[in-house]
DNA sequence: CCACACCGTGAGGTAACCTCAGGAAAGCAG
DNA sequence: CTGCTTTCCTGAGGTTACCTCACGGTGTGG
């Protein structure tokens, strides 16, 4: 019998994403909001001005999918498409007013229902937690 | 500001699950199975003669949605389908030959890859990750 | 100035879910 | 036994979130 150890750890963690998901889909209800949404709409409040190409590239998406994912936050009014004037082949993103003030809320909503799911453990497993996922991201 | 330590906390963890995700279907190619085709055919495997509605609550699906899974899975020859004698409205899930093959070979494949990810902890970071892991999980 | 690469998007496709409706079978009350 | 209700699976049809391919507009190196 082969060494199944591995295959569990893996197993638990995508076990834990998958709640984890449910629970972050629930959390964004209220915005009518997708979680791929919500990560959209993050980055381009973090980088204000991204080029499509680059939303796509931060979402690990092809950029074909970026354009869909910007139209369904332009149709909410929470981003806004604009020219680059350097680049004209370039479309850059820019949050609306709405767009930030929603941004924020949802951050907030995210970190409370995070908070509540992660309440059950101790706080050193919780810094425990974090250490070692860290050395699992590049 | 608020607290985001713990939303960082479930942003990593999501991120490693993609990871892990990504490096599942990449493992799984050669049989053509989706990660979705794989855990059911292990639940096949594990509890031979499993009602779909049996499937449908461990996969977390929808009824309807096992349905589908199965006609994948049977399409492939890896599972059939038979009457039960006891109660003529359920249908029971078995592994083929073929099918409990596959299920060996792509566990084996999948344990070797997750072993490579995990590989970068340490023995004792394996352990006390699989320990934090499982209080999240009821 | 021109071949070539890059930018976003229309068109069209796929996979994996969902709900709703329905037939067949089981379980149960009277 | 006769209905009533519930459970089991599945057909029909919809949604979401991706994909590839092709194309027209734009920048760039030789």
């Amino acid at each position: 019998m082969t060494d199944r150890g591995t295959a569990t750890l893996g197993d638990l963690l995508m076990r834990v994403a998958r709640t984890l998901r449910r629970r972050f889909i629930a959390a964004l209800a209220p915005w009518d909001l997708s979680p791929h949404q919500a990560r959209a709409l993050r980055v381009v409040c973090a980088r204000d001005g991204v080029r499509l190409s680059e939303l796509a590239e931060a979402l690990r998406i092809a950029p074909r999918s970026a354009t869909e994912v910007a139209d369904g936050l332009q149709e909410r009014g929470l981003v806004e498409r604009a020219a680059d004037p350097d680049d004209r082949r370039a479309v850059r993103l820019t949050p609306t007013e709405t767009g930030r003030r929603v941004q924020r809320e949802v951050d907030d909503a995210r970190a409370a229902d995070s908070q509540e799911l992660f309440a059950r453990l101790s706080a050193a497993d919780r810094a425990e937690l974090e250490r070692i996922l860290r050395q699992l991201t590049d």
